[in-house]
DNA sequence: CTAATAAGTTAGATTGATCTAACAATGTTT
DNA sequence: AAACATTGTTAGATCAATCTAACTTATTAG
């Protein structure tokens, strides 16, 4: 047989080392049996798994102790999630399709393996670098950019922000913003957030604000303090 | 194991189907030998998958005799035809791509299950029923509409016939016939063939023309007698 | 019509991904 | 610390898709 390349994994490995990334963004501590759960296979089968995920190189494991992704896993696992992202963004923005019906469909189409194909996706988009959840899209080369773009309202009391990008831009958005003179670049201060509505109260030029929830998801941010 | 729907074939037995597809289309006489060949797997192989696509009712076959599709067979083949010609418009008119480049991505791209995506490309582009080779895009049950869609440089001399669609339709193709007063629905008569620049000699409307290659093999016609 | 060549089949092995049953290690609770 | 529950592992089986080696049936060329 050729020797595979170290990035190119098969569909079910890819899709392993997916559930692994996700999985350790929640809990950091990715064990056999959260796995099992979340792929909806047996137990030994995992176990299985993670033997030859590691025989490739693609995570690290003793028995009995948790999984954690190498350097290559990672990689492969944030180049599928940047076929996953520019997939449904392209499905939402160019197609027409609803938020609810573009994972299925990013499921599949995330195990293509043309570079070309996602290229020009990222290109008839104008290079995103988040997707409308915010969350991140990683770059060619399974980089994470852009790890300083938070939304707003997940920032802390008293830091300051910058506005670095928005996401689920629209026009509604756009006017709503101008019409407040807030746009990219805008400097705020966050003194303080509702627990009742989730509404945040900032302060910018001088002035003082209160953004609803809905706004302030959607502006992302890097903190400067 | 959930039994599966009698249209749900593994992306192997899928590939196995499209092969003996267009290997009746040349010869009609489908051996081992040849998926063998065309599929590049050995003939044990040939010869184990085609005792499955038989236990499943997607071609006839007896020890020795040739393989043919079933109706079921032909429907799961025209369905998965018409995903894969569906995408390589979708890559051309709406992504940019040249006609070299769409072939190998679309081969994967027939494999997704999401009747959806596939519809909702067909909306973009207008229903088209050949694509640019002017081969047929089967409908979404699996049925090859314009069968009378032939080109008319493959059509006999003497043969009468009406122009009913065009392939690889450009401003200078509309213009070209524009300027000879031919459009769709014109009834041409075909008087001879250039064996040496494939020109075709038509005669309609009383006039006596002669059409290029180029042109003749854009225009899709309806044998009228 | 035989003999050579091509085509098809059978048998048995391999690999990847899965399972169940049984057992072992770890962690938690009183 | 002992008992119980959770978690992980081993062993062994299955299934789809593939292979090679060896054998059989068909076809074709003298």
């Amino acid at each position: 047989m050729l020797s595979r390349d170290l990035l190119m994994a098969t569909i079910t490995e890819e899709n392993y080392l997916k559930a692994i990334f996700h999985l350790s963004q929640k809990t950091d501590q990715v064990s056999i049996s959260d796995l099992s759960k979340s792929l909806e296979v047996s137990k030994p089968t995992v176990n299985s798994m993670v033997k030859n995920l590691k025989a490739h190189g693609y995570i690290s494991y003793e028995k009995y102790k948790p999984i954690a992704l190498t350097k290559v896993g990672l990689k492969v696992a944030a180049l599928i999630l940047r076929k996953h992202r520019l997939t449904e963004m392209y499905l939402v923005e160019k197609m027409g399709f609803g938020w609810e019906e573009v994972h299925e469909i990013a499921e599949q189409v995330e195990h293509i393996e043309s570079p070309a194909f996602f290229d020009r996706m990222d290109e008839l988009m104008g290079y995103p670098t988040v997707d409308p959840h915010g969350s991140p899209i990683p770059d060619k080369k399974g980089e994470f950019l852009s790890q300083n773009k938070k939304k707003l309202n997940d920032c802390g009391i008293g830091s300051e922000v910058i506005i670095t990008a928005l996401r689920m831009s629209s026009k509604g958005l756009l006017e709503f913003l101008d019409s407040r003179g807030i746009a990219l670049g805008s400097r705020l201060k966050i003194l303080s957030k509702s627990t009742f509505d989730n509404s945040v109260m900032i302060s910018y030029e001088g002035k003082k604000e209160s953004l609803s929830d809905k706004v302030s998801e959607r502006l992302l941010v890097e903190e400067v303090s």
